[in-house]
DNA sequence: ATTTACATACAAGCACGTATGTATGTCAAA
DNA sequence: TTTGACATACATACGTGCTTGTATGTAAAT
């Protein structure tokens, strides 16, 4: 067939990863074959080969085309920095929550990184980026701790690089677990009183540390 | 070579899991070829195709060989009825994290699970498995906290089902991230405090929901 | 004698990467 | 404005390795 004009040859590069989301979700990224993506872009092998180098560098776009605008969620929580800056970021893990709960496609993509693609092989750039990427946003979320310290919102017991790690972790995990049975229970409802529960025992931690706090009356 | 006796047959099949759990380990279980996992056993590969139906099956087994342990582990916690129930359930899910940071093999496996391992095609099984045990723990949680709420350990405003979701979530994530790479915390020493931060969480919920209670002085 | 626990041999099918073809956009020079 | 050279955006064709499943062989255990 004929060469396309610039913008003809963006729009194939956008089919391509669709259709990449597509079949990745089917079949899993190994499974997944460069042939049945590019038939299902209405193209041959041949366009695949010319957007990207391989099977990876087409994952990484996918990747990238869903997670830049949370990286920048994230960005701006911790940028706008007058108001609570425990309230900034409980509001924006809620977000990132919320968000999931209800764009389709950050759903596809995040059940295929979580649950069908191997991080390994030839993959393993993309597995270092997604902990760099990772690494990032966790250095975000700290610092956001850390001011909430400083601003004495949080305990100073509360070791902000800690308390980052449970937050994360607890938000990929639930993101994970929700992707894999979306119907076991309400992301859209629920994501704030989960969020909430880590957050306020944050905010609870006991104080000098010298004593065994036990919460309430035993 | 020659037929083997009963013990020295499971032997070579406890051999094929070994093997399995490398290679899975160092290629992503796609990649895998049952080729390579029999050689690492120093078999064939009719020794694979007689122990197990096919790569999927091999998996399974590897799975439930640490698996098992685990449940069991939650099981007693649930079924030891007469101490604190609260403090039970903190207890065990400490336990789990602590298990994982100690046992290697626990470690590998989870890493696979977690980011080697494609929920797809012919693994659609095992993944129905995953399902159904994570399931069978939920409701195993959900239980004992529906007994805190009952023993007045947990406001009545804590819905067990939410609060057992969020508890695996977190310890599900918590796990994911650190087997991606262990140094970027210590799992063993924080494990306590970051489990912690969760069920102070649930125990400070906003008890009658009208006021919202700040537990002690700010 | 039969079953077990494998080894060996065989056939076949992807899927990948690369090499090459090709018609059309693009852009500078005339 | 037209032209010609080059780059672009793919399609097509080829070779090849790797893996899988099954079928069959076989020697020892039972």
């Amino acid at each position: 067939m004929a060469r396309r004009t610039r913008e003809e040859a963006l729009e194939t590069r956008n089919r391509l990863i669709d259709a990449a989301e597509s079949v990745f979700h089917g079949k899993g990224v190994a499974h997944a074959s460069l042939e049945e993506i590019a038939a299902k872009a209405r193209v041959t092998r041949g366009a695949v080969y010319w957007h990207f180098k391989d099977k990876a560098e087409l994952f990484d776009a996918m990747m990238q085309r869903v997670m830049l605008p949370a990286e920048d969620m994230l960005e701006r929580a911790g940028g706008a920095g007058e108001a609570d800056p425990l309230e900034l970021l409980r509001r924006a893990t809620v977000d990132v929550l919320l968000r999931t709960a209800s764009d389709k496609r950050v759903q596809r993509v995040f059940e295929i990184a979580y649950h069908k693609c191997e991080y390994v092989g030839d993959a393993v750039g993309v597995r270092d980026r997604h902990i760099a990427s990772q690494n990032e946003c966790l250095k975000t979320i700290e610092a956001g701790f850390r001011a909430c310290v400083r601003a004495g919102r949080l305990p100073a017991t509360v070791k902000p690089r800690i308390a980052a790690i449970g937050a994360m972790s607890l938000v990929s995990g639930l993101i994970a677990n929700w992707v894999l049975d979306p119907r076991s229970f309400s992301l859209r409802t629920q994501a704030e009183p989960l969020v909430d529960f880590y957050f306020r025992g944050l905010a609870t931690a006991p104080a000098p540390r010298k004593k065994k706090r036990v919460p309430k009356g035993r």
